[in-house]
DNA sequence: TGTACATCAGTGAACGCGCGTTCACTGATGTAC
DNA sequence: TGTACATCAGTGAACGCGCGTTCACTGATGTAC
């Protein structure tokens, strides 16, 4: 749940007048509002009775609906920029474990943050919409496009597909199984969890670049 | 565009006060706000409004706002599984040839039919609404798994992955192809045009299973 | 240590708005005679 | 062919609601003296 212990929400007494910690405490409402009532499910408002207070309070921390929804799109970014670079370390110095790692890695945040990921993912906020949200959704990227250069530097070079475009395979793959299957949204459930769908997907992609054998 | 040549909209003259065929005339409606506002910008309202009738006059074919854009979903998946069937057809005999097709047709109904693309993925509803949507859905999907059924009898059994995980995996990079680079949603742009991105990824995905030669 | 005061986070009432939905109605259409 | 009538698609007024946002205010906090 990610909660500071001094930041009350609905179900604990406020303090007083004065909240202690409120623009925290309604990032988390609203990550809340978006992971159990999806991406239209947020209203500022409602955020606000969540930490309990009132909507005009809002206005003191954020410029309005789509200024709280963008910051909590903003932490998200860095919570999926730092998993991803700790996938990153922990795979190396194996390139293609670190590879396999940030791709597990996507996954795994879905799973684990999922009102960070529909803020970032499906709330329809621009990732331009700040420089310092596109700062950090480009950090995060760039994890992936270094594993993936590493990567690449085990393939003969006449035979070797930009990094960009290597990493923008994955990313899509990986995206699309948290949105196909991960996510219960449009596609039925499918007899392979989506963990065991990406880990076999990657497989057979990296067989393609000749990167692990055709017998692994 | 695809509007039937009776069926006015806000830009032509109404016939009269019996509208003619309303019915198509408000999913069309939708399918424009859809595309033109993103998946929150449907209201039933506006849509009324854009076929030129009263917000009342959508109870005489829908039983609400939700009714409405399922049938903006569910004509679009109608579309896009003849587009796939379509698609395997032009490429046989070949199983190779078919395969490929469907994954292609993927992009390319998302390009060509926007307003229905977003119904389908991204308004939220789900495809377990109806039995009828349901069952759309499930024939697109079986032509992706007929085609990757096709194609796996090529891998030798010992090797041969199951052909509902096969098409799972390209449905999953299709469509984050889609999402992260072909609407502009989150990823910025890439170098690659989603085309070639597809096209390259199906690619190294199909060597990867052997299916065909490393030199191509 | 005690008091006056500045700061500013949060209040609560109010606003205009567009939403989805309902209802009794009206009038265009097309069919039966 | 002409008329009476049944049908039912669309009207328009009304509803309650929750939304985002504004404003003058109030009162808790913590600092200066």
């Amino acid at each position: 749940m990610r909660r500071s212990a001094r930041c009350p929400t609905s179900d604990m007494a406020k303090r007083g007048y004065h909240h202690g910690n409120l623009r925290q405490a309604l990032v988390e409402a609203a990550l809340d509002l978006v992971r159990d009532k999806g991406p239209t499910g947020f209203t500022l408002s409602e955020a606000a009775k969540k930490a309990g207070v009132t909507p005009a309070a809002v206005y003191r921390h954020f410029a309005g609906r789509e200024d709280l929804i963008a910051e909590a799109a903003r932490q998200g970014y860095e919570v999926f920029a730092d998993l991803m670079q700790f996938a990153y370390d922990s795979g190396q110095p194996s390139a293609l474990a670190a590879f396999e790692a940030t791709g597990r890695a996507y996954l795994a945040f879905a799973r684990r943050y999922p009102g960070h990921y529909i803020a970032m993912f499906e709330s329809g906020i621009s990732v331009n919409r700040t420089p310092e949200l596109a700062a950090v959704a480009q950090r995060a990227r760039d994890v992936l496009e270094k594993a993936a250069t590493d990567l690449s530097q085990h393939i003969p070079p006449e035979k070797r597909p930009p990094a960009a475009m290597f990493s923008a395979h994955i990313w899509a793959m990986s995206h699309g199984v948290v949105e196909l299957f991960a996510r219960n949204s449009p596609g039925t459930q499918s007899p392979f969890s989506p963990e065991d769908l990406l880990e076999s997907g990657i497989g057979v992609y990296l067989r393609g670049l000749g990167l692990i054998g055709a017998d692994n």
